[in-house]
DNA sequence: AAACCGGGAA
DNA sequence: GTTAGTCCCGGTTT
C-alpha cells in the first residue's frame, strides 16, 4: 500500500474526495478536479469534492477516458485510491455513449453494440411511451429501437433518469443562413480577436462537425467574456439566432455586444421584450417575456417565437436559471443548434440532468488559474463576519419573535454597523459598494457613513450621476439594494460589503461577487465581506454560500468578532 | 410615438 | 418563510 503524503486529495469509497486547500498541489488538483467531480463543502482547509454519475457523464463528453479520470486521482491521492471508486469511474463513464440516437431519413432510432442494454431498456416503463411498437419483451427484431420523431428531447430525459444517457447524433437543422463575422476591430477601433480559451470554447462547442457538434454547455465564471463566446458560436453556425436571456438589461448588452464584435447591423438584430417585439435575424429575449401567461391556465403567450423563424442556433445564457417551463419548449427544439452558458451546472432546483439532456453536456471549462493569471479577472479573497447581538434586549427579541420575523431581525443587527465601520477605516483608499436587502437598514448605514444609497426608487438620472461619482473617486462608497444583482451599468469596485442577504441564493452570491470582479488597473485583487449575526438563522446559511464562492474558485474565511460596547 | 404609471406574477 | 426588485401588460399622459 503506498502513501504520499505530500499529495493534496484523499479519496475515499463513498465518491467523496477531499482536499487539502494548503497543499502547494492544490490549484492544480482543483483545476483537474472540476472535469469530474462536483465540490460539496469548502470550508477554509479541506474541501469536500463528490463524484456523481451526472459528473463522469459530463466528463465522458467532454472526451475524457476513464483511464485519464483513474491516472488523475493516483497521480494527487494521498492513499490508495478505493478500488469501487475507480469502477464507478469505469462503469458511468461508459455508460455515456453505449446508447446513440441516430437519424434515419425522416426517422429516429436508438442504436447500441449491446444489444441487451437495448432490450433491457425497451422495458423501462418511463421510456416506452417514447417508442414506435415497444418490442415485445426479450425480442429484438432489429438491433434498434424506433423513437417518435416528436420525442427525441423526452427520450432524452427519460434515459438519463434511468442511468443511461444517450449520446445524441441525431444531428440539426442548419436554420435559415446568415452571414456573420467576428469584427476584427470594434467600433471603438481597439483591435478585437477571441481570447485563447474563448477561441478553445467555440472550438469545443462547434467540434464533431454536424452531427456532434452545435450543442452543449459552456461553463465561464463571470467576467470571463461569456458573451462573446456566444457571438463566437453564432459566427461559427453562421445561421439566424434566438438569443435568451435572464433580464432587459442583459438583453441590451448582448446586442451592445453584438453590434460591437460582430459585422451584424443594427436592423439584423431585434429585441423582442416588453417594449419591442421584433423578429429579426439575431432575435434577443428574455425568460421572463417566454414565461409570460396573462393569467395561469392561458398558454404561454410568447411560445411562438421559438417557431416564429428557423432558427439555426438557440443560445440560453446564464442557463441555470433556464425556467422549468422552457424546458418543456426546449425538450421540441432538439433540432436546433444549442449553446447553454453558465458560470456554474448547479441548480437551484436540482434539475441539471435536464441541462445536460436537453441543452447538452458541459463542452469547456477554464481552469481558473489561467484566468487569474493572465489579469482577466481579479483574484478575490471572501470573508464571512459573524458579530453577536449588541445587547441582551435584542438577543431576546430575536429569541421569542415568529420565525418569519427572526430572519430579519437577525439581518438588521446594528452590530453589523461597527463593522462597516472598521471595513471602510480599512478601506479608506478602495472603491466600496455596501449591499443590502433591507431599506431601512441601508438607510441607516447611510445616515452613519453619509455615503448616498441606491436603491429601486432611485431615479435612472441620480444613479447615473452617482455611479459617474463613483467611477471617478468622488464618492468613494456607495449603499445599494438589491439593484445591484443585475445592474449592469454599477461600476466597478474592489471591495463589497454584503450586510444582508436573501436566503441563501446562490446566484445572488455570484452577481454580488461579480461586481467587484472586474480586473482592476492597479491591484488585481478584491475583497468581498459578508456580515451575518452569529448563531442566528443568517449563519445557516453560510454553507450554501462557501459553496459556491469556491465553485467559482475563491478562498473563503470566516472571522468571528466581538463587539466594543 | 414615446414616456410614464400601477397591477399582477413568480 | 421574507423582501425588494424586475418584468410584462395595458392604461393614460405628453
Amino acid at each position: 500500500m503506498s502513501f504520499h503524503p505530500e499529495n493534496p486529495l484523499i479519496v475515499q469509497s463513498d465518491r467523496t474526495i477531499l482536499l487539502e486547500t494548503a497543499s502547494p498541489r492544490f490549484e492544480e488538483a482543483r483545476d483537474a478536479l472540476s472535469l469530474f467531480a462536483e465540490i460539496v463543502k469548502s470550508p477554509e482547509h479541506i474541501h469536500t469534492y463528490r463524484v456523481t454519475p451526472l459528473s463522469l457523464w459530463n466528463a465522458a463528453a467532454l472526451g475524457a477516458t476513464p483511464e485519464e479520470v483513474k491516472e488523475t486521482l493516483l497521480n494527487l491521492s494521498k492513499y490508495e485510491v478505493p478500488a469501487n471508486l475507480n469502477s464507478d469511474v469505469e462503469d458511468f463513464m461508459a455508460r455515456y455513449g453505449r446508447l446513440k440516437l441516430i437519424k434515419e431519413g425522416d426517422e429516429l432510432f436508438l442504436i447500441s453494440e449491446d444489444e441487451a442494454l437495448l432490450i433491457e431498456i425497451s422495458r423501462q416503463k418511463s421510456v416506452i411511451p417514447h417508442l414506435v411498437d415497444p418490442p415485445a419483451a426479450g425480442k429484438l427484431e432489429e438491433r434498434r429501437l424506433k423513437v417518435k420523431g416528436e420525442e427525441r428531447g423526452l427520450i432524452k430525459s427519460a434515459l438519463i433518469r434511468v442511468g443511461f444517457p444517450v449520446e445524441d447524433l441525431a444531428g440539426y437543422t442548419p436554420g435559415t443562413p446568415m452571414d456573420v463575422d467576428l469584427r476584427e476591430t470594434s467600433l471603438e477601433g481597439e483591435a478585437f480577436g477571441l481570447r485563447d480559451y474563448q477561441n478553445e470554447a467555440v472550438g469545443a462547442f462547434w467540434a464533431g462537425g454536424s452531427e456532434r457538434g452545435g450543442s452543449g454547455t459552456i461553463v465561464l465564471p463571470c467576467g470571463a467574456g461569456k458573451t462573446v463566446v456566444g457571438i463566437g458560436a453564432m459566427a461559427s453556425v453562421k445561421a439566424h439566432t434566438l438569443v435568451l436571456t435572464t433580464n432587459v438589461t442583459a438583453l441590451r448588452q448582448w446586442r451592445d455586444e453584438i453590434l460591437d464584435k460582430s459585422d451584424l447591423d443594427p436592423e439584423d438584430v431585434g429585441e423582442y421584450s416588453g417594449d419591442k417585439k421584433e423578429v429579426k435575424p439575431v432575435t434577443i429575449t428574455t425568460y421572463q417575456m417566454l414565461t409570460y401567461r396573462p393569467s395561469k391556465d392561458e398558454p404561454f403567450k410568447h411560445f411562438h417565437l421559438f417557431n416564429e423563424a428557423d432558427w439555426g442556433l438557440i443560445i440560453y445564457d446564464e442557463v441555470h436559471l433556464l425556467p422549468a417551463p422552457v424546458f418543456r419548449a426546449v425538450a421540441n427544439l432538439q433540432s436546433r443548434r444549442r449553446l447553454g452558458l453558465t458560470a456554474t451546472l448547479v441548480r437551484e432546483d436540482g434539475k441539471e440532468e435536464e441541462v445536460f439532456s436537453l441543452i447538452g453536456p458541459k463542452k469547456y471549462d477554464v481552469p481558473w488559474r489561467v484566468l487569474e493569471k493572465r489579469g482577466y479577472i481579479a483574484s478575490a479573497t471572501c470573508t464571512e463576519i459573524r458579530v453577536p447581538f449588541p445587547d441582551d434586549d435584542l438577543r431576546l427579541d430575536y429569541a421569542i419573535a415568529e420565525s418569519r420575523d427572526k430572519y430579519r431581525i437577525a439581518a438588521c443587527n446594528p452590530g453589523k454597523n461597527q463593522v462597516v465601520n472598521r471595513l471602510l477605516k480599512e478601506h479608506e483608499k478602495d472603491q466600496v459598494l455596501i449591499i443590502g436587502q433591507y431599506l431601512d437598514q441601508l438607510h441607516e448605514i447611510a445616515e452613519m457613513t453619509g455615503a448616498p444609497v441606491i436603491t429601486g426608487q432611485t431615479p435612472q438620472a441620480q444613479r447615473d450621476i452617482l455611479y459617474e461619482k463613483f467611477r471617478k473617486g468622488e464618492e468613494p462608497v456607495l449603499v445599494v439594494s438589491k439593484v445591484a444583482n443585475f445592474a449592469v451599468d454599477l461600476p466597478d469596485a474592489n471591495v463589497a460589503i454584503q450586510v444582508s442577504g436573501t436566503f441563501g441564493s446562490r446566484q445572488e452570491e455570484a452577481q454580488r461577487l461579480g461586481r467587484v470582479l472586474r480586473p482592476k488597473k492597479n491591484a488585481n485583487t478584491a475583497s468581498f465581506y459578508t456580515i451575518v449575526t452569529r448563531d442566528s438563522s443568517e449563519q445557516d446559511f453560510s454553507n450554501k454560500r462557501q459553496l459556491f464562492l469556491t465553485e467559482q474558485g475563491y478562498r473563503y474565511k470566516i472571522e468571528t468578532v466581538e463587539l466594543d460596547s
